[in-house]
DNA sequence: CGCCTAGTTGAGGTAAGTCAATTCACGTGG
DNA sequence: CCACGTGAATTGACTTACCTCAACTAGGCG
């Protein structure tokens, strides 16, 4: 399905590799010293945190299939989903660059992921520098999307955030072959979207029952339906750029 | 005044070298490369923008002196102040590494910066992986005062907000050598902190009364004062672990 | 002197929160 | 097979934090 040339078997296997190569274009010695820095293969049942808020020294995840989300917990209990990641997505990298987890990663879902290791990913950057400029990409895409989520909290109505929260996801999962423009499967419940874009649940309860009155998207049982795409990209304001990569930037 | 062995002369005249050598040990030879990706000086005057939302092929701007901020437009005219820039932060680098900006750039007071152009950068990584590495670290840093900024609009009140928001800026301040636990000189207006916090101009002028009277933090013609910096941060549920670096991690 | 920008304060409106009750799907043990 | 408990979604009634509009003050400057 996705065999391109001679790297098709690692593309195909490795969701990252996919996302890095729409970057940077990676030759087969590059891919290698990507595929080395897959250490154990591990699984994780929905629920139970990966990745520990203050704890030091954590290992750093790529997720090959199932959900995540990534929050932090305030004093009062109260908390603030920052993102949610998807296959292809890393798990923690920046708790591995900056020595301590500033947030914590729960699974949505159960997980397969691969672990990383700090010191193979800073060797690798030694061996090919061209995979340094591809995460750095990824990192600047990563807070790009975290950007977009402040200006929608700072910003936008409850309605328009869901919205353009909606839009968003669907744009990424079209990327990894998990969406289209028709909708897709969504594991989140109606708690978890409250905990992302700064509402109570009740209210996304009552957001959602709007956008799917006025003929825009609806979310039940699982699944989220473009109504009428067009007009929701419009009602929420929705820019892609953020999220789009025209090509590889360096050849 | 910085003056460390023989790199202190580089170390003292560049913020931005301060800020990397605090994570990673760089070697003169590291340095003297990082030296080189400082071109053209420049200096923009308060209120015209360096770097512009939607527009490709940026360059990026290392901050020597003055404040700046990033922000993001929505299509309805308001804005929101992602995050404000004082020396050695970089101005626009996601920009290039992204090659679209999804931002633009303000200074707030007039500016003295340095030019960097993303071929040298890119190359400089070739040269010495430890500077990506270095790089890296600083896009995370960045990204983790973006979470926080997102946690504190998504979940704190206005009072709450506003607190973490000067403490942070404080801390921040204080490691470049521009404030202390009493305080320190804050350029910004009030119209400028509301589109940062995502309040009205007007809220952000209630809540800095109430913090006044409350005797936590008093901000008044251009200067901030921890009235009782303890208590404040006990109010703002401030964690200073997403800003400190306990030291160079890599050796 | 008059104008402009920044800050301050009051009155009243509204978006979103909280509390609470109900339904529904489901799994699990008797 | 049914009784029960649990978690998710749904809806109504009431509260509140923050916004908007508006008026006024105080400093800076041509």
């Amino acid at each position: 399905m996705f065999i391109i040339s001679g790297k098709g078997t690692i593309i195909e296997k490795r969701p990252l590799a996919r996302k890095l190569s729409a970057f940077v274009a990676l030759s087969d010695a590059e891919l290698s010293v990507l595929e080395r820095l897959h250490k154990r293969r591990r699984t994780f049942v929905a629920g139970r945190d990966l990745v520990h808020q203050g704890q030091a020294d954590q290992a750093a995840y790529i997720l090959l299939s199932g959900w995540a989300c990534s929050y932090k917990l305030l004093h009062d209990g109260q908390r603030q989903i920052v993102d949610f990641q998807i296959p292809g997505d890393f798990l923690g990298l920046r708790s591995v660059v900056l020595h301590v987890s500033d947030h914590s990663v729960e699974p949505v879902t159960d997980l397969e992921v691969t672990e990383v290791f700090a010191a193979d990913l800073f060797e690798a950057f030694a061996q090919t520098p061209r995979l340094a400029t591809a995460l750095l990409w990824t990192a600047s895409r990563d807070e790009a999307m975290v950007v977009e989520h402040l200006v929608g909290i700072g910003r936008r109505g409850a309605a328009e955030r869901m919205a353009h929260f909606l839009l968003e996801l669907g744009n990424r999962l079209t990327l990894v072959g998990l969406g289209s423009k028709a909708g897709y499967d969504c594991p989140l419940t109606q708690y978890l979207i409250a905990d992302a874009i700064g509402l109570s649940a009740v209210h996304v309860n009552r957001v959602l029952r709007q956008l799917r009155e006025d003929g825009l998207a609806t979310f039940r049982d699982g699944h989220v339906t473009f109504d009428d795409y067009d007009k929701l990209a419009a009602f929420a304001d929705f820019e892609t750029s953020y999220l789009d990569q025209l090509g590889p930037l360096l050849k």
